[in-house]
DNA sequence: GTGAAAGCGCTAACAA
DNA sequence: TTGTTAGCGCTTTCAC
């Protein structure tokens, strides 16, 4: 139960009266500022149990410009890797005293820009966003008036904090598990034709590495291109999915929801995963123990990546001039049962 | 792109002198309130997009005391009901100028009080709570002093407005479908032992209900209880759960992760689902359509129970001292493969 | 129908 | 080291 003063939540006065000094000595105090003698510091602490104090975050808002609400901005909550995304991010938000808004955006440029350009005016202190169709030269020309840091794999300018995933290094693990369990013919699912921004690409480009250095040929047939990166569409493409001797020997789909979708559309003609086509996913989600087979896939350090993404708002707020940082969060391929022969 | 007046946002007092006119006409104009001249109302309003206004919800917290920002706590965002139950809540949300921010419960008390007590100064407007632990007696203790609505299938209490699934009801809907279908020996899986809060409890009695009718047994050593209901303790169910001839013919889990757990751990026994045994999940996950054999399971309505709980809070804040509220959100049995012979 | 003025809670600058 | 003062942006009386 908070306590109030006379039916109305305790404020920085209320404190001050009950502790015998100012309003100033009370801000003071808890903000650790300027050297308060240890007594009246006691002092002031009983006071604000007593009364049942709460900061309000309005005033904090109104004077000093800027809150502890930060906003997560992803493509859809329900994804399996932005919730988990959103959870590592509300967790280590909450040890630092932050609150997390969420943002869908559904991928969708508009939407993007409206986050990306939030107004400090409504009351958010930061803005994490994971951008799936903002392009450098979108990003250029914003300013953003907020500590602005960009999720995600992709390069995109250099004017923000970023926190990268190196997915291309992350496929070259797939491909490379692959081809030394003896994988020849390979397909990948997922890159939305001509679009560059997406997370495909990059996850093209890391299997076409390896392909090339083993004499391996990616024809363009076997890019199967995605309206969007869901299991419903993971079915479609695995309903037509030439598999077995005259078909590919293995499957790299962008995303876990993806590689789900043709695990099952191949369960369900009766292709045998592994021993027939190999299946990977990307991002780890949780399901993807729980399926049969069990999927391989990338597994990224969540928590790493929620700590630097804040990491690098609590520094902005310090500093708004800092240099954009960089950090490059770390990735690990899990093994399992879709690709394991025997 | 935000304008800014002289490179600091605009204010009420902007738009006043850009419309030569005096602020409290200006918010009057915001708020549609009184009466004021269409020349003039134009005319500010021509101001406000002239200087890009945008309002400060920090002055407008301060002043009235109240925010367009609601809390959505829940045991844990990457579960998938809570995950699409978030989802829902925020289209939702936009759609009626709110924000959400997003609170994990774990399911503990403690912070199930922590955010059900939250104080108007933390800068929210309203909560949304999924609760698990705290019982009617916890929250009669509690006079919250923001708009506050219970999510959920226990009622607890009448001090608040709550939005409810009849899991009783979808309960027997499953058990039906299974006895219908000719199952007999049924267990049931995820009920905490001496838990009445958690969501085991009434899908067990609706379970109950129909066995009773049917003449059938459900002894005690057929109800599993489970410590969480993720699809760990799922697989954990599954590899010793007796199937088959001698074993049970229909499995009645209270989620889809428990069921997707039993599932694969079924698969990897290489008992037959359904020809040897049914089963059945609650919650209609986005991967239970997904995985093989495909999960029969019991979808809720998101949109109306979303739609329902924002409707409460809306409505309180309008009426503080009005009557609390029940909705009962729709619930429908999705049959698949899980539960379909032939 | 419109404007002037006060004050919500807080903190930064300055004075003591 | 502590207190005084002013003002952040908004809305709400209350005059006019």
């Amino acid at each position: 139960m908070t306590s109030l003063v006379r039916g109305r939540p305790a404020t920085v006065k209320d404190v001050a009266r009950h502790a015998g000094v100012s309003a100033s000595t009370v801000s003071n105090v808890l903000h650790g500022r300027s050297s308060v003698a240890d007594e009246i510091r006691a002092r002031v602490e009983a006071a604000i149990t007593e009364v049942g104090y709460v900061p309000s975050a309005a005033g904090r808002l109104l004077r000093s410009g800027t809150s502890e609400v930060i906003q997560l901005a992803l493509p859809d909550i329900r994804s399996p890797y932005y919730s988990a995304l959103a959870h590592t991010v509300i967790q280590r938000a909450r040890e630092l005293g932050m609150t997390v808004v969420i943002e869908e955006t559904d991928g969708a440029v508009e939407q993007e820009q409206r986050v990306a350009s939030s107004h400090p005016h409504r009351g958010v202190g930061g803005t994490l966003i994971c951008p799936m169709s903002l392009t450098s030269d979108d990003l250029a020309e914003l300013r953003p008036e907020l500590p602005t840091v960009l999720l995600g794999e992709h390069t995109r300018g250099d004017a923000f904090d970023q926190v990268f995933i190196d997915s291309r290094a992350a496929a070259r693990d797939v491909a490379t598990h692959l081809v030394a369990t003896g994988r020849r013919r390979f397909a990948f699912v997922g890159t939305e034709h001509g679009k560059g921004t997406g997370p495909g690409a990059l996850r093209l480009e890391g299997v076409r590495d390896v392909l090339r250095a083993e004499g391996l040929d990616l024809p363009d047939s076997a890019v199967l291109g995605t309206p969007d990166f869901g299991r419903e569409t993971g079915v479609a493409v695995g309903e037509r999915l030439p598999a077995g001797e005259s078909g590919y020997d293995a499957v790299v789909c962008a995303t876990d929801e993806l590689a789900v979708g043709v695990l099952h559309a191949l369960a369900g003609r009766g292709v045998e995963v592994p021993r027939e086509i190999a299946v990977t996913g990307w991002d780890d989600a949780p399901e993807s123990r729980f399926v049969t087979p069990s999927l391989t896939t990338v597994a990224h350090d969540l928590d790493d990546l929620a700590a630097a993404a804040l990491g690098f708002v609590t520094a902005r707020r310090a500093d708004p001039a800092r240099r954009p940082g960089r950090h490059v969060s770390p990735h690990r391929l899990v093994v399992r049962d879709s690709t394991q022969t025997g």
